[in-house]
This record gives C-alpha cells, sequence and structure tokens, in this order.
DNA sequence: TTGGTTTTTTGAACGCGTTCAAAAAATGAT
DNA sequence: ATCATTTTTTGAACGCGTTCAAAAAACCAA
C-alpha cells in the first residue's frame, strides 16, 4: 500500500480515500484484467473455430492477461471466491466469453446442452484458475500444459452430451453447483431428468 | 500468534522455535484435523453400505471434524493448495479415506475404476472443500446440502462408467488433474482409448 | 567447579495493512 | 469578502506476523 501511494503520488491514508482496502484494489485489478481479456477474445473469436479452439482460445487469453500479476494468484482467487468486491462483474463478463466461444464455435455445440455450456465452462474455467493461481512451473508451464490438454476433453465430452446418459450427467453437475441448488433445503430434490428409472426405491 | 504463545505461555518470539510461521501452525491444525476425520470414518465406513453413503460419511465427517475451525477455510484452502508445508501426510490421509470408502461399498463400483476411483473422489473432495471453505452460509447449509445432493451424482456417474463412453472421461478427467500430465511438454499427447475415431484429423 | 558450547527463551524492533482525528482545501450561502 | 460546511489530504498510531541479536538456561568435557 505504500508502494501504490507513493506511485500514486498521495499519502498512505489517502489511498484509503479510493479504495476501501488492499483488496478491493485486487479486485478491481482482475475486473481490469478480465475486461482486457474480454477485448482480446472478441479480436480472436469471431472466425468460426472449433469450440476445442474456442476454449483454447479463451483460456489462453485469460492466462497471458494475468500473467503479469501471477504474484497475486491466490488474492486473486480469494476475491473471486469470497463473492465480495466487484465480482459479479468479473463473473458477467467471464460468461459473456464463453457465450461467445460457444455462439461462435462451428460445428455449433448440441442443441440440447448450448444455453447450458456457457456457465459450464465458467465452472470448468474456475478449476483452471485455482490451478493457474498456485502454478509454481516456470511460466506458469503446467497451467498451459492443462489448457492444451483440457480443451479437447471438453469439447469431446460438450459432443457426447448428444447421449442422453452423459447429457444428464452434464445436467447433474450443473445442478450441483447452481447456488440456487443449495439453498433448497426443506424439500428432498429428485434427481432432474432421470433417463433410467432406479429398480427399487 | 500473540495470543497463542501466551495461551502456550511462552513468549511471542518463542512460537517461532517450535513452528516456521502462523500458516506453519494452520497446516498443522489442519492436518490433526485429518487425522480425527480419518478416526471418525474408520468407526463408520466398516458395514458395507452403498457408494453413495460412503461418500457422504467420509465429506461429513470431514466438515464436522472442521466446522469448529471454519474461520480458518482461506487459510486451510491456501495451505493445501500451495502444495507447502506438511500437506503430501494429508493428502495421504484423503486418499486413504476415500479407499476405504471405495474398497468398503457394496456392491462395489465397477472394476475398471475401482483402482482411479479414490484419486477422482479425492479431487470431488477438493471442490467440496473449496466451496466450504468459502461457505458463508450459517452453520455452512449450503456445503451439507452440496454433499447431500454430490453424493448419489457421484455415485451414479461410477455406475455409468461400465459404459465405454461414460468411462473414458472418467479417464481423461483423472490424466488431466494428474500432476504427471502437466509435466508432459515436448510430445503432443493422443487421447488416450479413442473410443470413437475423429473424422479427419 | 570451571569454562566453553549448544539449546532455549526473550525483548525490541521491523514491515505491512489499516484507522482516525484533525489539518488543509474546496465549496457555497449570506 | 465572510464564515460555515463539506470534501480532500495527511501524520501518527495501532495490531499483526515476523525477525534477530542477545540473554538465560541447560549441557558437557576438562
Amino acid at each position: 500500500m505504500r508502494v501504490i501511494a507513493a506511485n500514486a503520488g498521495v499519502s498512505l491514508s489517502h489511498a484509503y480515500y479510493y479504495f476501501e482496502s488492499k483488496e478491493d484494489i485486487v479486485a478491481q485489478l482482475l475486473l481490469n484484467l478480465r475486461q482486457e481479456q474480454l477485448q482480446l477474445c472478441q479480436d480472436l473469436l469471431d472466425e468460426g473455430n472449433t469450440l476445442e479452439s474456442n476454449i483454447r482460445i479463451v483460456l489462453e487469453a485469460g492466462v497471458q492477461c494475468l500473467a503479469p500479476y501471477h504474484e497475486f494468484g491466490p488474492p486473486f482467487l480469494k476475491v473471486l471466491l469470497s463473492g465480495e468486491h466487484a465480482n459479479e462483474e468479473v463473473t458477467r463478463i467471464e460468461l459473456l466469453m464463453w457465450e461467445l466461444a460457444v455462439g461462435g464455435a462451428r460445428p455449433l455445440p448440441p442443441l440440447g446442452i448450448r444455453r447450458d455450456l456457457p456457465r459450464f465452462l465458467l465452472l470448468v474455467a474456475r478449476q483452471i484458475f485455482t490451478t493457474w493461481a498456485f502454478d509454481q512451473s516456470s511460466q506458469q508451464r503446467r497451467s498451459h500444459t492443462l489448457i492444451k490438454n483440457l480443451a479437447p476433453v471438453v469439447a469431446k465430452f460438450a459432443v457426447l452430451c448428444r447421449l442422453p446418459v452423459v447429457r444428464s450427467l452434464f445436467e447433474d453437475i450443473l445442478a450441483l453447483m447452481d447456488p440456487r441448488t443449495s439453498d433448497i433445503v426443506e424439500q428432498d430434490r429428485a434427481p432432474r431428468m432421470a433417463l433410467r428409472k432406479p429398480k427399487a426405491s
């Protein structure tokens, strides 16, 4: 904070006139970087690539924009997971990027999951982000490798969602991670879209 | 640290004679709690329940043991993800619990995944832990609900792994998160167990 | 016992994020 | 222009995790 204030040419305490806390500054920085990533993605996604390619583009743009601030990986993650600060805006931007990636992919993903796939990819991306945040390998090589290996798997999964069994797994996972699901307490939730009746019970 | 040192009846600086840092104390605490969870699980898992039931038992034992220290959720997570401190021991214990959960389940999970399922469950459990660490709902209600809803989904997934398509997804996911995968840099990894040949390269 | 060596323990200080009362500056009505 | 009010800016301090030189204690050969 002392360095930031000095660089801004104000006193230490004056920095708190503009920002609530250091974490708040980190949150703003993350927001700026996500906006930068969005701009980068908008330049790269408009060519009708495959879904796999688009997934890689978005993820790589992410680590590229954040790379100069990799030392703030853990604070970034904390801001994102703590659900405070301006992170609903960050989530909005992330979701928008995944909508572009899905909507611009050729061939288009199966119709049945097309609407929900962006939210699913958001979950996947959060997992990548977690890995990246604590990636101690040089140049975050591990994260890049993970992205490279993950993109085809997710794309394959999307295609397999044409099969009802796989599709129901997709729905289950999405329902689990949907925050609304956690609010249901009283009634037992029946499994959604049970494609195969359980033998008993 | 001042409070801990005072409670221990030593001076502040003397606490650093026994522990490297505050994070180190947190890591040791987490290890103790995992050992406690293991003991709890060993008492509850020896009855040949279903896999779903065992999954719930292990996860619930986890949140139960950690509940008194929920305020340390984020530091716990950081310790676990940063890969420092004594967390390979923590991982060992967690893996052991999942081996008990899988090996003691009746009916036994499909043979093809029986060996790898514990590692898969470890990944799932880490995700639950992440959710729990930042769970702001009262009594961590959200985490409990998530566990309740997740157990049947994972159990269902395990059964579906009898189908080759689903099984290959299982293998893919496990390979992705395996740290060894990230070390492969030079050669392009061919997709393992491709069940359906792509139409063109 | 002595004197030297190692282990244990401490007090004082540092850096960092944060707070707060109050000074300085800007603003606005009379 | 004057004074009251609000906005902007600051210096001094606090709490916390951490470090370190040095004191105190324990240990051990001579």
